[in-house]
RNA sequence: GGGAGCGUUCCCGAGCGGCCAAAGGGGGCAGACUGUAAAUCUGUUGUCACUGACUUCGGUGGUCCGAAUCCACCCGCUCCCA
């Protein structure tokens, strides 16, 4: 059922569908229903689900949905273990292999921009760089760190704003570690042939004030559910990007003591990262954008959304 | 009833006679992003016919060449004494 088109370089690319959009725009619900209607398998795209035991706030599917329709890339490390893009983007292509394999659909689902791209590029022209390197690197003064990037990758420097330590470092090392300018790999990494044949479904809002409504009353069914206790009785040793998922970062940084106060603060860090999705999200021009908001919005909107969603799928990547 | 304060742009909050459409932060909006990405960073945020004009700092009326800043009264809030 799984027709590869032959590509205009004549290789036969799999065929994969994505579901982006921001925190809370029922990506996953809509990932599941194409998931029935086509014969779908799930590949979650989203850095926090990857950690075992962060459950409730990272909004996993639940055992039911698991249990009807295989999701992959869910649980997969602890979140002492440290995870990056470029694991993501190993294990997925593994996903995506072995759904197709087994003759049905793989589907992206999340809102991890940065994690998808990965994974459906081409090729990665980003190697191992020694940490050491980053750590040594990270002792001098920003200013210093900005000047050395000018000299070794004007490019590189020129997009990035000097102010963005993190990007400044991350620019260097790769020079320092191999030699050659970031801006050179990116360039290599963009040139390449594409890995799949990819659709790409994207939700929005008309309304983004609708959307923000709809974090908070997610957030308050998060606390409801136990989120509080989750965060609390997460094992000791957490690496950095857990330590940054939303929903708990709040507790470490406020305490457990005003429940209310952390919560208002998880509600506005949520938002705050939806409106940096969509605009990551927006600047792909593959993405054929839904509206959640549209007409009356409801099961009637959801259903059209699913409904053309599906055409736009079948027509695209010529699946039955 | 007496005393001491306070009221600033969406919010908090600085300003205390001109350099103030008014610091800073938050929020909003927009953007960047190729191995920390639920991260990191940038721009913008009174109105308009926008290198200029107009309206704004609780209200009204004054002083002054000139007020968010000084004075009077009024309204509202807070705190202290009774």
């Amino acid at each position: 059922m799984n027709e590869n088109i032959t590509d205009n370089s004549g290789r036969d690319l799999p065929a994969v569908a994505a579901v982006v959009g921001p925190t809370a725009s029922g990506k996953s619900a809509l990932a599941m229903e194409l998931a029935r209607r086509m014969g779908g398998e799930i590949i979650s795209c989203d850095s926090m689900q990857i950690y075992k035991g962060m459950d409730i706030g990272t909004a996993k599917p639940t055992a039911a949905e698991r249990a009807e329709i295989p999701h992959h890339l869910i649980d997969i490390v602890t979140p002492a273990e440290e995870f990056s893009c470029a694991d993501y983007r190993v294990l997925a292509g593994q996903a995506v292999e072995d759904i197709t394999a087994r003759g049905r659909l793989p589907i992206f689902c999340g809102g991890t921009g940065l994690y998808l791209d990965s994974a459906l590029e081409g090729e990665r022209f980003s190697p191992d760089i020694d940490p050491e390197v980053r750590r040594s690197l990270s002792k001098l003064p920003p200013d210093e760190l900005y000047e050395k990037l000018l000299e070794c990758d004007p490019e590189s420097a020129a997009a990035i704003h000097k102010n963005n330590v993190r990007r400044v470092i991350r620019a260097l090392e790769i020079f320092v570690g191999t030699g050659i300018p970031k801006s050179e790999w990116d360039r290599r990494s963009r040139e390449s042939q594409k890995r799949y044949r990819a659709v790409k479904i994207g939700l929005d809002f008309h309304d983004r004030a609708k959307l923000y409504a709809r974090i908070d009353a997610r957030v308050d069914e998060m606390i409801a559910a136990g989120l509080v206790d989750e965060a609390r009785n997460l094992p000791d040793p957490i690496c950095k990007t857990a330590q940054q998922a939303i929903g708990y970062s709040e507790f470490w940084r406020y305490g457990f003591d005003d429940i209310p106060f952390v919560v208002e603060r998880i509600k506005q860090d949520t938002r705050n990262y939806a409106k940096r999705q969509l605009t990551w999200f927006r600047r792909d021009p593959e993405i054929h954008w839904f509206y959640v908001d549209e007409g009356e919005g409801g099961a009637e909107n959801f259903k059209n959304i699913v409904n053309c969603a599906t055409e736009l799928i079948r027509a695209a990547l010529n699946v039955i």
